[in-house]
DNA sequence: CTGAAAGCGCTAACAC
DNA sequence: GTGTTAGCGCTTTCAG
């Protein structure tokens, strides 16, 4: 556990150069002779190199950090594990951050692991605008990091890995109009986040395509958290019950409390009011409901993203490279026709 | 993002001694003078200095590795959060392995791991007694790990945290003979994995208790999944539907499959059949069914398993400590009063 | 109070 | 084909 390649080389009677390069794979120039014998030692001891002190001289670690709000919140175990399969196929490891969306933690996070030298940083949070300098100084250095659905405006060209949320936020509302709905409400999620911001305008756009109105009211605003899609669900039944048939939120963990907010108030998805998610996050098929929604590939993306910073990492040029996956409408239980019912 | 001690001691006009004695608070015998002129440097240039060249010459990273089977499975993101969470806190990163309960994964990890010089290892994955020389070099190297919920008989010196399964058992078939079930299938989790013949235990324990007789018929060995669950419980339906008015699954996961199973067989649950499992495990209060369970405190045990091996790390002494965490009765939807149907 | 020097384990020019 | 040498960025005796 601690023979070193000093150890090795003076067991075969070489030089720790030697051995090195037969570590390495460079063997050009020495003789299958010696390269057999410092093999043969290697394994008979179980001479293991340390990363650490490689890492010193080729100043690359061979690890990635992924930052994720939480890892409890169920979108993000696939998505790490997609990054996780990837990392380990290409001989990388992974450093597993929670930031809960707090810029000081987030803060905290990327100075720590620049100090540990890692070689490239995924961002899966969704924190945008406020906090740029840090990527701008990490441009300008060329340190390798890429965006997981999360959009700066002002930083274009970083690479990153995204979903067509127009196109899911249109295919969700198409879907309704479909079912004979009109009034749509929408529970939005933060609109500092752009991805909110973007399922907003498929949303609009479906409605304009049809020449329906927006109804400013029956659109609220909510956090992504199941708790938000209650409130928001809450607030829409008491104020405004007459005025829509059907509610779009902007992810499965507020229509899920957005159900839940129903069933209290014995309002009944689908049969009184339609409901739609966005995600597709799994759940043992036993649970019930199942709710429309639009699917991401959580977990081919993250085999995405981890390729592309590693891919990065070994050329070195960070192109304006961005992926965007496509969504699909996943209709489930809790969507059906308007029922013209006389009010 | 590249300036080394030497800048700094060259900037300061001292040696890197000096420097290096600031970084790291051991000042007793610099002057406030050049303590004060070297922070104000390292701040005004923000010097980081190098976890790597550090690693290198004090021979610890700060890094530890948690190793479960998958992080998509339910029950490991609160662990994994409250392992990480403990970690930050006292300034270690953690890395992120999903074994899927391979050994040859979990064999290749551990080497890598070992060569990145990694300060210790939890292992959460139930593979027991198959693999044991590595462990048994570990204990001779002194090399800090731990188990979560990881039983090996023949390594019962290595610290661990462990729910009291046996305990677990007995409390989720006694709420069942409280209500009046006599006849009570157990589907077990693989019987290689110490915690599923714990519960098992458990299980008779509580028959016994009352002098019933362990019926082997409606005691079926499942995987742990949902997908084991489901087909265990539709033999049981199939075969023996007379004997049995519920039904212990040994973890949530296959409870939720064995829910499904009965409800594709018109089977009501708890009406027709009660239904228990362990774990607790974590859903958006809208979904349905809430199955009664025995629950696991996941993320305070990853925050005791961090804690156990940053402990070890620090003092040097593997001593056979052990934590053995408590488990409750949640009693939800899936259980009911035995009705004695005249059948 | 401060610094010189050695060394952690490895890689990489460059010589031979 | 193989070895010498220097050095990665830091910590740590030990001397002054």
């Amino acid at each position: 556990m601690s023979t070193t390649i000093k150890d090795i080389a003076r067991m075969c009677n070489v030089s720790t150069t030697t051995v090195s390069k037969v570590i390495n794979n460079k063997c050009q120039n020495i003789s299958k002779d010696t390269i057999d014998r410092i093999n043969r030692v290697i394994k008979e001891v179980n001479y293991q190199p340390s990363i650490v002190a490689r890492s010193l001289t080729t100043k690359r670690t061979n690890t990635i950090a992924l930052m994720v709000p939480d890892i409890c919140n169920p979108f993000f175990p696939e998505l790490a594990r997609g990054v996780e399969d990837e990392c380990n196929n290409r001989e990388y490891s992974l450093f597993l951050c929670n930031t809960d969306g707090s810029i000081k933690k987030e803060r905290q996070y990327i100075d720590l692991f620049v100090n540990r030298s890692v070689d490239g940083i995924i961002f899966s949070t969704q924190n945008n605008e406020e906090y740029c300098e840090k990527f701008k100084e990490f441009l300008d250095n060329k340190f390798p990091f890429v965006f997981f659905e999360r959009y700066v405006d002002s930083l274009a060209q970083v690479p990153g890995v995204y979903v067509d949320n127009i196109y899911g936020g249109y295919l969700a509302t198409k879907h309704l109009l479909e079912l004979g709905h009109k009034k749509i409400a929408f529970i939005s999620g933060p609109m500092n986040t752009t991805n909110a911001k973007l399922r907003y305008e498929g949303y609009k756009k479906a409605l304009e395509e049809r020449h329906l109105k927006i109804d400013k009211r029956i659109i609220r605003i909510g956090d992504y958290k199941t708790i938000g899609g209650y409130n928001e669900t809450n607030y829409l039944l008491k104020n405004l019950r007459n005025d829509f048939s059907a509610i779009f939120a902007s992810n499965d963990l507020m229509a899920l409390g957005s159900y839940q907010a129903m069933k209290e108030n014995g309002v009944k998805v689908p049969e009184d009011i339609s409901l739609v998610g966005f995600d597709n996050i799994s759940f043992p098929t036993a649970l019930e409901p199942k709710i429309t929604t639009v699917e991401i590939p959580a977990y081919d993306m993250g085999v995405a993203v981890a390729g592309m910073i590693i891919d990065i990492i070994n050329n070195k040029k960070i192109e304006d490279s961005k992926i965007t996956y496509e969504v699909k409408l996943i209709t489930k239980q809790t969507t059906t026709e308007y029922k013209n019912k006389a009010t």
